[in-house]
RNA sequence: GGAGGGGUGGCAGAGUGGUUGAAUGCACCGGUCUUGAAAACCGGCGUGUCUUUACGGGCACCGGGGGUUCGAAUCCCUCCCCCUCCGCCA
């Protein structure tokens, strides 16, 4: 959520995040309900300092035994004209917020202006040692490799929930676990995070911090008997840890990692990209999140996008980083990296991680402020977060740029000692 | 799911219709004292919002929402959360 005084002040900067960001929130709207608003809160508000000075009045009178009667009168009428303008106040404000809610976040200024996914800017790439993108004749997709290697069924997954829900069988779940257990050891001893193990389902004041609802909501599953969301992302918890608290300076800057399933509808996106692993309805991810001092946010995204990178370096996976141009950029987000890991057998890049600084628009929602030591005044965090990283598109990537010319995958070095075997036949 | 108890400022904890935004203690900040520190003493110390060039002023907030009343932390309704006991259960 923005602050509604910068809207106020700077609406043609917020018009035009709404048209970079391909949103239609109603800026002219939203100015002339908050202008409404104002102007009925002062007459509102005249009248009931004029009512706490009669009712003050009226308590000196009747401790003195006197009569009120008359001033009691006047006050009624007072206080029905101060109901009905609250009314109406109230009315104008829910109103405004509901509107608010849909304004997106403003792209950085370091974010290239651009119309969808096909301006984003690659930043650099990483390719292992003797890597090249020539594709070998023998190589197999993810899913001949998982059907003939018996390590995941996506049939019998869709049997039993629908398609997108795979199943992963022996090594292959084995490998699923220990490429969980290798990343979230990875940036607990490397990067400095604390590991949350968060819960699954949230309550809708969660999804509405982080952004996820309302804009979103399609596209989430929902319980509705209990009002509660399986979560999207490990996002969503994890920095709901912290809604409407207020946090020392010296606690700053929290850096959690969060392993979780992710539970996304998908919907309207069937048919697209959404052969075996490249869409899924349920996944698992290991997700950093950071709540930062508003001055570190832009070093601190630098350093989300690296952490997730040195995964993909000690898992010798080829990859780039992509500068997403604001016509890609999320709602919520003031500016996002990609990661997408190679797929030999698509012949293409696969996004596998996203890192975002969502500077204070989340955490202005979500009510998360600080106390700044120097000024002593509140200040809202910054926050920020990275897949790090989802494993179903990075399984993709790994099972294919690991296999042998016999159909078998040799796992990478460090996943040995989490999977307790090297190869998978 | 059933029965009972409870949710007040950063924390603890008073307060049951009329100068209570809220006693008191702790914590915190400034000062006096001290070579320094501690103790003691003095003073300050919530958030949001509207208004004002500013100083300031208004309003709201005692878990959330609604109601009664001239007036609500205090009474009523409703929802949420926490605790204890019972039931069910991985």
């Amino acid at each position: 959520m923005l602050d509604l005084k910068f809207i106020r002040e700077n609406p043609e900067i917020v018009k035009q995040a709404v048209r970079d960001k391909n949103e239609k929130a109603d800026v002219d709207e939203i100015l002339k309900l908050d202008e409404e608003r104002r102007k009925l809160l002062s007459e509102a508000e005249a009248l009931k300092a004029q009512r706490n000075k009669a009712s003050q009045e009226i308590g000196k009178l009747k401790k003195e035994g006197k009569n009120a009667d008359e001033a009691i009168a006047k006050m009624k009428e007072v206080s029905e004209r101060i109901k009905e303008l609250d009314e109406r106040e109230k009315k104008v404000e829910a109103k405004l917020k509901e509107l608010l809610l849909w304004v997106p976040n403003i792209p950085h200024e370091s974010v290239p202006r651009g119309k969808d996914e096909t301006d984003n800017v690659e930043v650099r790439r990483w390719l292992p040692e003797g890597f090249n993108f020539e594709k070998k004749p023998f190589v197999k997709d993810h899913l001949e490799l998982g059907k003939s290697l018996k390590i995941l069924d996506f049939e019998r997954g869709a049997k039993i929930s629908g398609s997108g829900f795979p199943v992963y069988v022996g090594k292959g779940a084995t490998l699923e676990r220990a490429l969980i257990n290798f990343m979230l050891n990875y940036h607990i001893a490397n990067h400095g995070y604390t590991e949350i193990f968060p819960p699954f389902l949230v309550n809708s004041d969660s999804m509405r911090a982080t952004g996820q609802i309302p804009k979103l909501r399609d596209d989430m599953y929902y319980a509705e008997k209990d009002d509660l969301f399986p979560i999207p992302t490990a996002e969503v918890p994890v920095t709901n840890l912290h809604r409407n608290e207020i946090l020392t300076e010296d606690e700053l800057p929290i850096q959690y990692v969060a392993y979780s399933a992710c539970f996304r509808r998908e919907a309207g996106s069937y048919g697209r990209e959404s052969k075996g692993f490249l869409r899924v309805h349920q996944f698992n991810k290991v997700e950093m999140v950071k709540l930062v001092k508003p001055e570190t946010s832009y070093d601190e995204l630098e350093k989300i996008v690296s952490d997730a990178e040195d995964i993909l370096k000690a898992l010798n996976i080829p990859y780039r980083v992509l500068l997403l141009s604001t016509g890609d950029l999320s709602f919520s987000a003031a500016k996002c990296y990609d990661l997408e890991t190679w797929s030999p057998a698509e012949n293409k890049w696969l996004e596998a991680s996203s890192c975002s600084n969502f500077e204070d628009f989340q955490a202005r929602r979500a009510n998360i402020k600080y106390r700044d030591s120097q000024t002593k005044k509140l200040k809202f965090v910054h926050t920020l977060n990275g897949s790090g990283l989802a494993t179903s598109r990075l399984m993709v990537s790994l099972l294919e740029n690991n296999q042998t010319e016999d159909g078998k995958i040799i796992i990478p070095e460090p996943l040995r000692a989490y999977a307790g075997f090297d190869v998978i036949e």
